[in-house]
DNA sequence: TGTTAGCACTCAAAAGAAGAGAGTGCTAAT
DNA sequence: ATTAGCACTCTCTTCTTTTGAGTGCTAACA
């Protein structure tokens, strides 16, 4: 077991397949390479690393990065952590804090990073006005909850009276405000309509833009950062790869894919590691994810992940997130 | 003069060293090889082309490809031009217009695009208004012609009444609005402030904050895509360069250098190309760039570039920039 | 005078050959 | 159980050879 550890941290280092040498010269295990080999024969047998070819020295397996992630995350579990402040700014802005996040973590791990905007379907809403901005222009502003605001320009037909657009208010108002984001669905939506008697058609149009507005853009705002860093890590750095690599995270619609699933598996510390195939992102055999559900305020959940090569440093980039995670939540409450 | 033609135009097909033997058998100039060669001769004297090493084919110097552009712009200038459409289509807001231009761009072209929001100084503000949000936090709204929304949560102090958030937002729009955005400088904000007699503290926070929103973005927001294309090209698509590349479209500070540098610059058709250390950009030496400047109805003025490896298709690209621009401007009057 | 055939020459890139060395598995001894 | 010793394997590096596309120059030709 100590052999396995030994052979797995000495790869993440050098990237380069380890031999029973090596491992017998530099730990303190004290046993001669011929030993070594010898368990290392077995840990093969078992599938926990590989070889290459036959004269080469030893890979872990993705098996073997898993029992090796694994009993880390369990000893996490045990340690105090103490940590050097990384440093979050405050940001007014929701969409800076988080590419400033996002930044923040791809500098300091080396390796490329995402973050989802967090979902705020349980946010209620905290403000709603429509106001006339030219003749048959109305401008719909929605804050939600942690002051994410949300603005959409409606066309409408008929030219509204002030007096209309009064009523039009105090009824969304009335209806709408103190609402949850989730809550607003069809049945809700009819009733409203049926109270809006003569402005019925306006009163669906604008109630189908909120809801649009709203949860158009729950689906695709994520952030990332330092995508180029693959190219620090040869086994990534090939063309085939590496322009996959920077295609889905420029596209970001399959890291969608990658924030269902995340906030779909809830365990207890919130972060999960998927090595090569465990991924649930397609051409990513070759990289290991590290994924964090942070919670801003009441239920404001949204996901960050590191992307790196397979042999990532795992222990730091759960540190990391761990620390940026208490941060975020931190910098939120002052706001 | 036709040689060089040829040896550009099949060094843009090929991306290898051209021959004289390739030239003489795939062209319509009937000349034997000897006969190319002596004339490859004298074009490498004048510059216009250069010898990867002694018995290579020849490949275009920048002055040559400079010659080379040249000339096909002043063709296109002649040109009646005739395209299949390439569809954007409608959009309600702006920054998804600008995204589906960029993306649309990078597909037909297979190059990596950049796109700037429009400059909006010469815009006029259009609307204009204070909230309550909470007991201190206000919400200001802005509307910029063309349909630009701004929004900043400002957190004030005092707690106001109704009647001053009245007064205030009367305050404002008397003097705001219709008001371009240039003009909202120094001395008129002074102004404004003696005006508001009580509330000034107020007035300053909120104009401050209004200043803030509308020319802080109009620095940064950039839109990329197809970053991954330079992997198409070998002479950009090792390690080295490809990193740089692919950072300097994640970071985009350094795209606003030639934004800027590109709506200094003006000319005829608005469409300008840069070869190799032409470029204002760093760690473009092996890059060609192509910008358009395009215009969204009155003065909103923003950029397009194209980046590719010096080969790219000229031709083709400047097609599809008049092309996209033309759109461009026909989308943005239907809205 | 412009064009072309012919030929010797150059040089990068591909192919082949040789050697080094890191690492292994197995056996026998401690 | 552990280890020293040894033959064996196979990639990687280095060096050499071969190949061939392309050149420049000269001499002949229209």
């Amino acid at each position: 077991m100590k052999i396995l550890q030994a052979i797995i941290r000495n790869y993440l280092e050098t990237g380069e397949p380890v031999g029973s040498r090596t491992i017998s010269k530099y730990t303190d295990l004290n046993l001669s390479s011929a030993t070594i080999r010898n368990e290392m024969a077995d840990l093969e047998e078992m599938g926990y690393i590989l070889q290459p070819h036959t004269s080469a020295g030893r890979i872990p397996s993705d098996a073997g990065y898993r029992l090796y992630v694994d009993l880390m995350m369990a000893e996490k579990e045990r340690e105090v952590e103490e940590m050097k402040e990384v440093l979050l700014e405050k940001e007014d802005r929701l969409d800076n804090l988080l590419k400033q996040t996002a930044k923040l973590l791809a500098v300091n791990t080396n390796y490329a990073t995402m973050i989802s905007a967090p979902s705020l379907y349980h946010n209620k809403l905290k403000f709603l006005q429509l106001s006339r901005v030219e003749k048959n222009q109305l401008l719909a502003v929605i804050v939600i909850e942690g002051n994410v605001i949300k603005n959409t320009i409606l066309d409408v037909d008929e030219v509204l009276t002030d007096e209309t657009l009064l009523k039009l208010n105090i009824l969304l108002n009335t209806h709408l405000n103190g609402m949850a984001v989730e809550e607003i669905n069809l049945p809700l939506i009819t009733a409203l309509k049926r109270q809006a008697g003569i402005h019925s058609e306006i009163i669906s149009e604008v109630i189908d833009a909120v809801a649009e507005a709203i949860k158009a853009d729950d689906n695709l705002e994520i952030y990332t950062s330092g995508a180029n860093n693959i190219f620090k890590y040869p086994e990534l750095a090939d063309h085939q790869r590496a322009s996959e690599l920077i295609n889905t995270f420029e596209e970001k619609k399959e890291l969608t894919e990658l924030v269902k699933e995340t906030l779909a598996e809830e365990n207890q510390t919130g972060i999960q590691v998927y090595i090569g195939k465990e991924s649930p992102l397609e051409n990513m055999d070759d990289c290991s994810i590290v994924t964090a559900t942070y919670e801003l305020g009441e239920g404001m959940k949204g996901t960050i992940g590191i992307i790196g090569p397979k042999r990532m440093d795992y222990d730091k980039v759960v540190d990391n997130l761990k620390n940026v995670m208490r941060q975020l939540d931190a910098v939120y409450r002052k706001d």
